[in-house]
RNA sequence: GGGCGGUUAGCUCAGUUGGUUAGAGCGCCUGCCUUACAAGCAGGAUGUCGGGGGUUCGAGUCCCUCACUGCCCA
């Protein structure tokens, strides 16, 4: 590739090329250990575990198929990229791991929503016929975000890439189900659930949204039926929210001591509208405070209703059907059958007050749930449902055991173990806590869904004697008689599992678990699976498994080469708004079923190694420049991939990660993302100073040195001061970068690369590297030749510094730099800088830093009284005898970048001159104009002011006994130090006021 | 109701175990098209660190309290 880079830096113009680059020659596939030909073992990554350091091993949390790349996944996406970069190019053997989520709920309506606009429905088809359609429609849309994802480099495995519905991944969602079963942890039951109307399927507790509002409490009379059963007369006024469950209702509650009740203690009640007799309980759980203190009874309709409901062996009557209408059966027939709940509502209330049993109606707060995906007010209904015993121990061979639940496994995996390690530890720490509280209060898990797009309970049910028949653990085919009665009437069960039990098993199901499967080559037997290569769907009809059952048949088939290798992964990044859904589920699943895989020799696997992660990083949430949570409805989103088109993925990606401390939401500004475009820009303008310097070069038969780039460059004591120090500057930024992202702060490595790049290297060692990029006849051959070598091993050590983080921009130069032949086929492969603290050089920093501030000063002064930007000046210069040397040896810099025309030494300042003055040094710009004494006077009295005050300070903490007696005598001494420079630059201002020429006295003091 | 955060420059945010004069980006003001870059260069202004109290020689940092604010769970 040749290097004439355009003037102008156009991220569109790079950025398809190198990503598609990528994906083509597979640069970040890893393969499995036992399998050879790495691609990425060149660049130092290699297929052993290098140097005893573990594989870094990440998993994509997997967007839905209906997904498109919000925000959030470009920050999720972006700090995996970061830090898998990284952690190939420092030599580790790095997986990233990619996939998609079948989406139950999600994918199913939209494909519905699909079949309404062509005049056709889920039942019209079907299920087998809607599954197809479903597969379809994956296989035209689902890969969308995945494309995005391409776009954007992220440098995953793309030939591992999964889908959660395919065979493999469903062998082990038919696995770990029976297994839970057959260990009495999944469970079937009626119980009341958060029943969607709108999705018509049960969700679990987390899918349902809260939220406050305020409704209404109605006060409702239920007559009081004497011993034949006739009214008394007498009347129970009840308090309920929802007046239309009343045609559920089995009972009224009061408290056992509330004593404007205790007369009615064994009494009956006769539900109006119905004429049902319905008795009178006493249960403490009745708030006497809370309405009128009697409420209604509805088990089949509210939580705690059938709670007491159990306790008083009352029975269930479930009044509205699965659209949340009332239903028209023998539960209940009649006038408000076939009424949406919200219309039955408005009847009842109307029929209640004509018959004069409607009471007081009160303001009340309350909050309702809704459906996080369609919105709709959640119906609280008897159902029944599958549910998984997280607090439970499990059975062995149908006997109790008192071993630990997953509840506690997933409590322990987050606590110190024995060795004081936790076995998975977040980042920001609080989140432990979060997690803790949730999992030390969880309750079962609901795990069916009335869905057809899924994995379909392998549950089956006898016509017979109503028993369930789930196969043993390992056991492929689908049973075809009742295990109980021995009959063949057997019907599969049509609900299908929770997505997020799927996407929990993961961290296991992508590295091959259960291993049911031998290798190809044994040439096993019955295996009717197909192996799933390519890129075509690999579905299989559920039942379909292997016939061989090494599980069953009490032992557990070997585990995968890439089980052992990859298992622990390094770490899982992720939003915390699933912390919940899916971290806590793929701990729970991930260690149940991890801790029986044996490690490698053999040995069992301790908790610390049967953890789905090490690591969990939690990041924040991407708002817009307001703060406020983007929103379709606000229309607020951002589109990353917009804003990537107008300022290129790098810029972006460097927005996020500058943004991205850990715990803190980001406020994302397009105006950050300008301000690194221009940073983008910057690197790519440095680059072509570089690129014209070396053709300037090879003209006069110089040529740097390129054996000596891709390492740590350093130098001689003897090379050029600016040499020496930004080698120093580089190592401790490497240092520094390192260490940032060691500790996942994306932001101090982006910014201390920012300030690198752009302060150090571009504002001052480019500036005074011109004056050696002399190519004349006169010149410095070997001088020359060091000097342009230097520049550009600093040059292309800091774009391996960049690259994670601005891999597009970073790979075009790169490979522009070795003119197309580069060592590696990618910077991606090449080694990043790994800097040492330990090699700054404090004299080289410490001699820049005094030239720094004194040509600073010069160009403050030069301000000061006006001199013409393109005028040279002679300065003088009062400095002490000890620094004269550094400021020979310096003096073409500070001519160069402090538009310098003469040095003078001087013992002092002259008098009438405008100075300027620092502990180190005086310096006065000699230039023929007036003084602008008042402005002069004005600076000096402000600079006074500021010094009086520090002083001020100091004076009163250096006066105090218990300070000198009791602070550390380092600090004591430098705060001695200054106060007593502070003390002469005062001094020095002082003077430079009295020394100002007497101008006509101003109209106004300059202070007042 | 229970739990967890946050409050630092005009805006968005850093500020490690308490330690010398609290930082960055963007924005703002002034002057420059200085041959890599005007998406640039140079210089400059800007803070009772939410209020109050306490611990300490010393508090943006630790403790208490109040106010405001956000999130999670019920």
């Amino acid at each position: 590739m040749p290097h004439d880079l355009p003037k102008a830096y156009d991220p569109a113009a790079i950025e398809d090329h190198w990503a598609e680059y990528w994906v083509r020659e597979n640069l970040f596939a890893q393969p499995s250990p036992t399998e050879s030909g790495a691609k990425n073992s060149e660049g130092g990554s290699s297929n052993e575990k290098s140097g005893g350091r573990s594989p870094f091993t990440i998993l994509l949390p997997p967007p839905n198929v209906t997904g498109r790349l919000h925000m959030g996944h470009m920050l999720n996406q972006t700090e995996m990229d970061i830090l898998t970069r990284w952690h190939r190019m420092r030599g580790d053997t790095t997986l990233w791991l990619p996939g998609t989520d079948h989406a139950g709920i999600a994918t199913q309506m939209m494909v519905e929503r699909q079949l309404v606009s062509e005049g056709t429905s889920r039942t019209a088809l079907g299920r087998e016929a809607f599954e197809a359609r479903v597969w379809q429609w994956r296989d035209q849309y689902g890969k969308a975000i995945l494309d995005q994802m391409k776009r954007l480099g992220a440098s995953v495995d793309w030939q591992r890439e999964y889908f959660t519905m395919d065979s493999d991944l469903s062998i082990a969602v038919r696995e770990a189900f029976t297994r839970l079963y057959h260990q009495g942890l999944i469970y079937r039951g009626a119980y009341v659930v958060n029943w969607c109307p709108g999705c018509r399927t049960a969700v679990s507790d987390l899918e349902v949204v809260h939220e406050e509002t305020t409704g209404k409490l109605w006060e409702i009379r239920y007559p009081v039926a004497g011993p034949n059963g006739d009214p008394t007369g007498e009347f129970l006024t009840i308090a309920t929210t929802r007046p239309e469950t009343m045609l559920g209702d089995v009972a009224v509650a009061v408290h056992p001591e509330d004593e404007r009740y205790l007369h009615l203690h064994g009494k009956t009640l006769i539900l109006p509208l119905t004429g049902r007799h319905i008795p009178i309980v006493l249960d403490e759980w009745v708030s006497r405070d809370f309405g009128t203190g009697a409420v209604k009874i509805t088990p089949a309709h509210d939580p705690n209703d059938f709670a007491l409901g159990q306790r008083h062996h009352l029975p269930s009557i479930n009044i509205m059907d699965d659209t949340a209408h009332i239903v028209r059966d023998s539960a209940y027939d009649g006038p408000y059958s076939g009424l949406d709940r919200f219309a039955a509502r408005a009847q009842i209330l109307d029929d209640l007050a004509a018959e004069g049993l409607l009471g007081a109606i009160h303001e009340h707060k309350l909050s309702i749930g809704r459906c996080d995906r369609s919105k709709d007010i959640i119906e609280p209904r008897l159902s029944t449902q599958w549910f998984v015993a997280v607090k439970k121990s499990p059975t062995e061979n149908g006997q109790p055991t008192t071993k630990p639940s997953m509840a506690d496994l997933a409590v322990a995996s987050v606590q110190p173990d024995a060795s004081g390690k936790k076995p998975i530890q977040f980042t920001p720490a609080m989140y432990e806590k979060t997690y803790l509280n949730w999992m030390e209060n969880i309750y079962d898990w609901c795990i069916s869904r009335q869905l057809w797009w899924g994995h379909r309970i392998p549950a089956w049910h006898c016509a017979n004697c109503r028993q369930i028949t789930v196969p043993q653990p390992g056991q492929s085919a689908d049973p075809t008689v009742c295990a109980h009665c021995g009959k063949a009437e057997l019907t599969q069960e049509t609900d299908v599992l929770d997505t997020w039990f799927s996407s929990g098993l993961l961290p296991v199901s992508v590295f091959g678990w259960p291993f049911l499967q031998t290798k190809k080559a044994a040439g096993a037997p019955g295996l009717d699976f197909e192996t799933g290569e390519g890129s075509t769907p690999k579905r299989t009809k559920e039942g379909g498994a292997p016939s061989i059952a090494p599980h069953a048949m009490g032992g557990i088939a070997e585990a995968s080469p890439d089980f052992q290798n990859f298992y622990p992964t390094s770490l899982l990044v992720t939003g915390f708004d699933i912390l919940f859904f899916w971290v806590a589920r793929m701990i729970m699943l991930g260690v149940w079923f991890a801790q029986d895989v044996p490690l490698e020799d053999g040995s069992k696997r301790p908790l610390s190694e049967s953890v789905p992660f090490r690591e969990v990083y939690i990041h924040a949430l991407v708002r817009d420049a307001n703060r406020e949570k983007m929103s379709k409805t606000k229309g607020n989103v951002i589109d990353p991939i917009e804003i990537v088109k107008q300022y290129g993925t790098d810029a972006v990606r460097f927005t996020l990660a500058s943004m991205a401390s850990p715990g803190t939401d980001i406020a994302f500004n397009i105006a950050r993302t300008e301000g690194y475009r221009a940073f983008a820009n910057k690197i790519w303008n440095a680059a072509r100073f570089l690129f014209m310097n070396i053709d300037r070069a090879a003209e006069a038969g110089v040529f740097p040195d390129r054996n000596l780039l891709g390492g740590m460059p350093s130098v001689d004591d003897d090379a050029p001061l600016e040499d020496r120090w930004i080698m120093s500057e580089l190592w401790t930024t490497a240092a520094a970068v390192n260490s940032s992202l060691e500790n996942y702060r994306y932001d101090d490595a982006a910014n201390t690369i920012y300030q690198f790049f752009w302060g150090s290297f571009c504002d001052w060692y480019l500036e005074i590297a011109k004056l050696r990029l002399d190519f004349s006849e006169t010149s410095n051959k070997a001088a020359t030749t060091a000097s342009l070598t230097r520049l550009v091993q600093v040059f292309e050590t800091s774009l391996r510094l960049l690259s994670p983080f601005m891999p597009f921009i970073t790979e075009e130069i790169w490979h522009a730099i070795y003119d197309g032949e580069p060592p590696t086929e990618s910077i991606a492969l090449a080694h990043y800088p790994f800097g040492d603290e330990g090699m700054i050089d404090v004299p080289a920093v410490d001699a820049m830093a005094l030239l720094q501030s004194l040509i600073v000063e010069v160009r403050a002064l030069r301000k000061e009284i006006g001199v013409e930007e393109k005028a040279s000046t002679p300065i003088e210069i009062r400095i002490d005898e000890a620094n004269k040397p550094l400021m020979d040896a310096g003096r073409a810099i500070v001519e160069r970048l402090g538009r310098v025309s003469e040095v003078r030494f001087v013992p002092a300042i002259a008098a009438g001159l405008s100075q300027h003055s620092t502990p180190s040094f005086d310096v006065a710009v000699i230039y023929e104009r007036e003084i602008d004494v008042p402005a002069e006077r004005e600076r000096l009295l402000k600079e006074i002011a500021k010094l009086d005050k520090i002083l001020t300070g100091s004076d009163k903490q250096l006066t105090n006994e218990a300070f000198l007696a009791k602070a550390p005598p380092a600090i004591v001494e430098g705060l001695k130090k200054q106060a007593e420079e502070n003390r002469i630059l005062r001094q020095k201002a002082q003077d430079a006021l009295n020394n100002l020429p007497t101008e006509p006295p101003p109209d106004t003091p300059p202070q007042n």
